[in-house]
DNA sequence: TATATTTGTAAGTGATTACTCACTTTTAAA
DNA sequence: TTTAAAAGTGAGTAATCACTTACAAATATA
């Protein structure tokens, strides 16, 4: 059973991603998760706290996503993995990716940290695939990969794995 | 000299842009435009009615940059220039897109009508180019474009050009 | 010049905001 | 079982929100 802290996170999660953090009132989450509002910032300092504890949170779950990518030495398949990275968020995560692409766009919240450390692993592979460009070729891929995790996230793609195939080919990678 | 209505509309932007639309109260908008925020209301209905107003002078300034591309009739060269107009955004324009943007993520906001219109001409272009899957090949450009335009508006990316090559040569497009 | 219209302001409005405080209930340790 | 801490509530708070209203200044038309 889910305590009454655990219920503001994922309520405020939830309300954040569908209608913007400013949009949202504490009020309106308190309503939604059935507590009283005061309970908020018994748990939370203030509503700033309250998003950055729903980050970090849906930081430590989700970067299980990106742990695949060490399962193997090969760079190709590490690159695969990559590519298929953004259609492999599950469902119950959407919220919080989409959270944060949100975020990207107001300046001061802009969250480099994770899209750096990937960056930094996609020259690693290009480097070893001997790619005369490394740097270049993993900007490209994280554009790609930026708008790959939009697409999926913004438009529900019913036909993704023919796409991600598509992509996939571009790189020689067999399926 | 500007007329204290294009004033507000000008503000309004910059601070959406920078900050959000919730976040930014009509009264830092008069504040930082310099007039009563009364004259606010005077000139639009309401906040929302700002908002749209500044959604369509965006779209019919911005347009011009998609009119470029039936100024050729080959489908190779009108690739080449959709694939670069991200990268011919101009600056004082960048506030109006990162808005754009940054709505998207917001449900009832998501624009669909300039990226559909786009799709449909890109389809159009594979189709002459004779390949097998024109949607899925289309489908891919736009995900690409939406990653070329988030990696120029949020990175202010000085090495533009060669990015912008290597996209093209994917495409096997001579520069 | 007289008058009508548009442009602009200052001071409001009730509602909502993030947040606090005094208090009660529940949980857990001694 | 006593007691202390933690969890939870509901009614506040001042500040700010989008928006209105009554009125003045500027501009255009006759």
């Amino acid at each position: 059973m889910k305590s009454k802290k655990e219920l503001i996170l994922e309520t405020a999660l939830q309300l954040f991603a569908k209608n913007g953090f400013s949009a949202t009132s504490t009020s309106k989450i308190a309503k939604e998760a059935g507590v009283s509002e005061g309970l908020i910032f018994r748990h939370f300092s203030n509503k700033n706290g309250l998003l950055e504890s729903i980050l970090n949170l849906g930081k430590q779950r989700s970067l299980t996503l990106f742990e695949g990518i060490s399962e193997t030495e090969k760079p190709l398949e590490k690159l695969k993995y990559i590519l298929q990275i953004p259609f492999k968020i599950p469902a119950n995560e959407y919220p919080f990716w989409k959270l944060l692409y949100a975020l990207k766009w107001q300046s001061d919240n802009y969250d480099e940290e994770i899209s750096h450390q990937l960056k930094s692993i996609v020259i690693e592979i290009f480097s070893q695939l001997e790619y005369v460009k490394p740097e270049l070729e993993a900007e490209f891929v994280m554009m790609l990969f930026d708008g790959m995790a939009t697409a999926v996230l913004l438009k529900n793609n019913k036909e993704s794995t023919t796409i991600e195939n598509l992509i996939l080919e571009k790189y020689n990678i067999t399926t």
